[in-house]
RNA sequence: CGCGGAGUGGAGCAGUUGGUAGCUCGUCGGGCUCAUAACCCGAAGGUCGUAGGUUCAAGUCCUUCCUCCGCAACCA
């Protein structure tokens, strides 16, 4: 059976570190789909891979003392590891810095030049000179510096533009079009109101200030935005060619199926990367899901079991179908789902244990106990079998259904109230009083066969999320999975088939005991069981000298008062006491400061600093804090400095 | 007034075009013993965020307000 062709790519992973167990998530989701087409009688490709330029790279490998490339390649390493233990079965594992790859964004690039689609420019806008920030017309404020007020004058700076506006109704259009474009619906509705009916503006796809990355062929010492490089691996690797002798995956499955992202890349995925294929006359894919974040931090699990989870280790406590599991199952389809280990423990007893590993267990042994392992030799149906038959029956249209709209989760609880239909088909047949009566076993070799049906069809639908325990579950059957069409037919065991011998599927784990084991994982990895909290990235600057310094002035301040700014998230309006004036600043701090936390204490600030405008309040100056990454930062407190101190 | 989403029994969620509020986990009671203290049945528990309105009838439509969240702007 035949049903097509199916392509599915998930985002290409970013190598700059190791990958987590949210980014394995994508990885996960897109492979159950892929597995799932190919079972219901799709040719599928399953494109995945990583992104492995841009300056952020260059800077870790110089800091490592690597080469970009040998910093790429073990991350990529890494990432492709994980991959594999998560058993995801990836057709095309796509890296940019494939020379292929650059070659025909080279070629892609080239050819927009020339027909004029991407175009020389300076920074087309206005420069701040003070800022030493471009803004361009629409961000102008009266004609001014949107920040500062000040005059603005025209900038210079080479680089190239990509004419974005030119296709934004044909974009417009298409999503009105195509209303399943983009998915989850209400991220249509960001998407088109943040930036299409404001306007795009042209889109900067050039660099000039590093070097790691596909150089513009034509220009030295341009390289090509990530973006175009980044996106382009959808049909570099399948074969996309520019003269247009495209390959053969390529004319078979291009335009994608499914780009599978994290929300938080959509607007490249639905506006940036449609209208580059338009100009390239290139169909658009057919559809881009932006799925939702897996939290793993919420401060109470973190206290005592660490908080990054990876999926090797995770694997490691639990196994790899019980996270494949999780992953699949309780991430909700639009809102973003969290992961603890009180969680995971919980899903897996009460399902993979409890209903479908003892169903499982049950049966087996019954069958063992009762026939020696021998089933189907004879029959005696009853009414009471045509429920549980008839739903058998319809589950896999059931899931089906449910995986055409993508909903991973609805479609394993399809599989999944089988199961516990089958469980509730032994407890009204009461197969274990039938076992004290010859007389009814072949009444008991009917139920066993039902269930035994049952657990084979249920378990080839659940081969799609939890390859492993399927294929457990098929040893123990001692049978061979069948395609699609054996979904259709109930009775395929044949008369006198032998099963194997019942095993242990999915343990049931002790929630205590299990919280111990993973502090003493942690524990014996020479990680502490505390949060982990990787140092940040820091920027190094450049030297300065004392004069450079002597220009700064820094002097403590008394909080007088201090407020939130109507309709900002982030900024606190201070009235500051500087012993000989008084003077009103802004930080953004909001989220971490609430005013009364502030009032009365004194903190040290940049009391030189060039007034600016912020949400259209003027702030003079800049309150000192430390940040530790972006989500710790800690206001510099000096109450043992009298108030207007000079620091130096 | 920037755009949008969400507020449903202890927890996590379903609730299509309006017609007596469901599911999973947890709790309590019962049944059963083939099985991984598993399985099956039953019960308790919700004025469906708030205040109005439309309607014979609203969780489901309209309006007010409150609270969370996402996107955008603002982190001097």
């Amino acid at each position: 059976m035949n049903k097509g062709n199916y392509f599915i790519t998930t985002a290409i992973a970013y190598t700059s570190g190791k990958p987590h167990i949210g980014n394995t998530y994508e990885v996960v989701l897109a492979d159950a789909i892929a597995r799932f087409k190919r079972l219901n009688g799709y040719n599928v490709l399953f494109q995945t891979g990583t992104d492995e330029h841009g300056q952020k790279i260059q800077l870790k490998a110089e800091e490592k003392g690597m080469t970009p490339q040998a910093f790429v390649d073990d991350i990529a390493g890494q990432v492709k590891d994980i991959w594999d233990t998560m058993h995801t079965s990836y057709d095309i594992f796509a890296r940019t810095t494939d020379k292929h790859h650059e070659r025909v964004v080279q070629q892609i690039f080239k050819k927009l030049y020339d027909q004029g689609d991407i175009y020389k420019s300076k920074y087309e806008g206005w420069y701040c000179v003070p800022d030493e920030s471009f803004y361009t017309d629409s961000q102008l404020v009266d004609g001014k510096c949107p920040d500062c007020g000040r005059e603005v004058v025209r900038a210079s700076e080479e680089a190239y533009f990509f004419k974005m506006s030119k296709y934004q109704d044909r974009l417009m259009k298409y999503i009105e079009d195509h209303p399943d474009f983009i998915q989850p619906e209400a991220r249509k509705n960001e998407m088109v109101n943040n930036f299409l009916k404001p306007g795009l503006q042209d889109l900067c796809v050039s660099r000039t200030s590093f070097t790691w990355g596909v150089p513009v062929e034509f220009d030295p010492g341009h390289v090509i935005y990530v973006w175009i490089d980044a996106l382009s691996n959808y049909i570099t690797f399948p074969g996309f060619d520019i003269d247009g002798n495209h390959g053969e995956l390529y004319k078979k499955f291009w335009p994608a199926d499914v780009h599978l992202i994290g929300k938080d890349i959509l607007r490249f995925h639905t506006i940036y990367w449609p209208i580059l294929l338009m100009a390239l006359d290139l169909p658009l894919p057919k559809q881009v899901f932006g799925h939702p974040w897996l939290l793993v931090g919420d401060g109470k699990m973190s206290k005592s079991k660490g908080n990054v989870l990876y999926a090797d280790d995770l694997v490691n406590l639990y196994g790899l179908d019980a996270i494949r599991y999780y992953l699949l199952h309780d991430i909700p389809f639009s809102s973003d789902g969290v992961m603890t280990h009180e969680l995971l423990i919980e899903r897996v007893n009460s399902d993979l244990a409890n209903i479908l590993g003892n169903l499982v267990n049950r049966t087996i042994s019954m069958t063992q106990k009762y026939f020696g392992g021998v089933i189907g030799q004879r029959s005696r149906r009853e009414a009471i079998d045509d429920e549980l038959i008839s739903l058998a029956l319809e589950t896999p249209k059931r899931v089906e259904a449910k995986m055409d709209e993508l909903k991973v989760a609805d479609a394993i609880s399809e599989v999944f109230a089988l199961l516990r239909r089958a469980n509730k088909y032994i407890d009204e047949t009461t197969p274990w009083i039938l076992g004290k009566d010859e007389s009814q076993y072949d009444r008991l070799d009917t139920v066993l066969y039902n269930l035994l049906e049952t657990i084979r069809i249920a378990a080839t639908l659940l081969y799609p999320f939890m390859p492993d325990a399927s294929n457990a579950i098929f040893r123990q059957l001692n049978l061979e999975r069948g395609e699609w069409e054996s979904l259709e037919r109930f009775g395929l065991i044949p008369s006198g088939h032998i099963v194997g011998q019942p095993e242990i599927l999915f343990a049931r784990i002790d929630a205590a005991k299990k919280l111990e084991e993973i502090e003493a994982y942690y524990a014996a990895k020479g990680e502490s069981a505390e949060p982990e909290k990787p140092m940040p990235e820091i920027e190094v600057k450049p030297e300065i000298t004392i004069d450079d310094f002597a220009k700064v002035q820094l002097r403590v301040a008394k909080v007088v008062n201090c407020e939130p700014v109507p309709k900002s998230k982030k900024l606190l309006r201070f009235d500051l006491d500087l012993g000989d004036h008084r003077r009103q600043v802004l930080s953004g701090i909001a989220k971490w400061y609430k005013p009364e936390d502030l009032i009365g204490h004194n903190v040290i600030i940049v009391s030189n600093l060039k007034p600016a405008k912020l949400m259209g309040l003027e702030s003079n100056g800049m309150i000192l804090s430390a940040e530790y990454g972006e989500d710790d930062v800690r206001v510099i407190f000096a109450d043992h400095c009298e108030k207007g101190s000079v620091l130096g």
